[in-house]
DNA sequence: TACAATGTTTTAAG
DNA sequence: CCTTAAAACATTGT
């Protein structure tokens, strides 16, 4: 489910947990969120520090524990972070539990598309730090924006939207809703815009990601009313802009949702 | 039954 | 080596 606004809000999910220690791990060893992770040594380290804070950065979120232990978070499509009670009973999609006194934080991905990274070091992890600039950092330039249109010009901006080295944190809905605030057909080739029309999506894009952490990533809140959000998610939807209807259609992989009518490709 | 689900990663073609 | 497209991954719900 998640994009870069609930991704935050997964985040803040484990922060009643922050600055208190871990007193036990419970893992499913084999899971395939675990795919590279030597997990033995990751549930001894763990065991017995201290998580001190969380970081979300795009699609990724770090905890910090003590003694430079650093738990890496990637939700994929079905994974979540929640704070339970200390007596919480682990159900199958549970493949992380830290206890503490008072509280237990779960990790839960039943497709398992999402993954866990571990490691030990002075600094954060290098995939990390080697991250693209978020679209609310400097490195995030209307030049830079332009660049990498015409570096992939030939890709539909649907599918180069949901490229997480360009745009992270950018999924799904989030990619929609962009083009379709900017008015163009999702299988637009991305170096058909102008110079005008580039500064237009580099706005769109922080938009969009502004008011969604503003909204889901504080307390999963609503977006605002007349968002292309409220009607994509089934067939027969009507756009807020035009009235006439939307159309759901596989773009760069995944299903799109557009309005017809508004979006053209000029 | 068959398909689709707010996501990556791998594989292959050009 | 680069860009682009498609399949694969695993589970649940309609």
């Amino acid at each position: 489910m998640p994009e870069l606004a609930e991704v935050e809000f997964y985040r803040k999910q484990w922060a009643p947990g922050f600055g208190r220690r871990v007193v036990g791990v419970e893992v499913h060893a084999g899971a395939r969120v675990f795919r590279g992770v030597p997990v033995a040594r990751m549930v001894e380290e763990l065991k017995g520090s201290v998580l001190q804070e969380g970081l979300a950065k795009g699609k990724q979120i770090l905890f910090r524990f003590s003694g430079g232990r650093w738990l890496g978070v990637h939700l994929g499509m079905t994974g979540e972070l929640a704070t339970e009670g200390e007596k919480f009973a682990s159900g199958k999609h549970d493949h992380l539990i830290l206890r503490q006194r008072g509280r237990t934080l779960v990790f839960r991905d039943p497709r398992m598309f999402g993954r866990i990274r571990f490691s030990s070091g002075i600094g954060p992890p290098e995939w990390w730090e080697e991250m693209a600039p978020g679209v609310f950092e400097r490195g995030f330039t209307v030049q830079r924006l332009a660049e990498v249109l015409q570096r992939c010009g030939r890709m539909p901006l649907k599918a180069l939207l949901l490229r997480q080295e360009f745009f992270p944190g950018i999924g799904n809905w989030m990619a929609d809703e962009i083009l379709w605030r900017c008015g163009w057909a999702p299988f637009r080739r991305a170096g058909t815009l102008d110079l005008g029309e580039v500064r237009r999506l580099w706005r769109e894009i922080r938009l969009v990601a502004r008011v969604a952490l503003a909204r889901i990533g504080k307390d999963w809140g609503e977006l605002p009313k007349g968002w292309l959000f409220h009607c994509r998610w089934k067939d027969g939807g009507r756009c807020p802009r035009t009235g006439g209807a939307l159309v759901r259609q596989q773009v760069g992989g995944r299903t799109t949702c557009w309005s017809p009518q508004w979006q053209k490709v000029t």
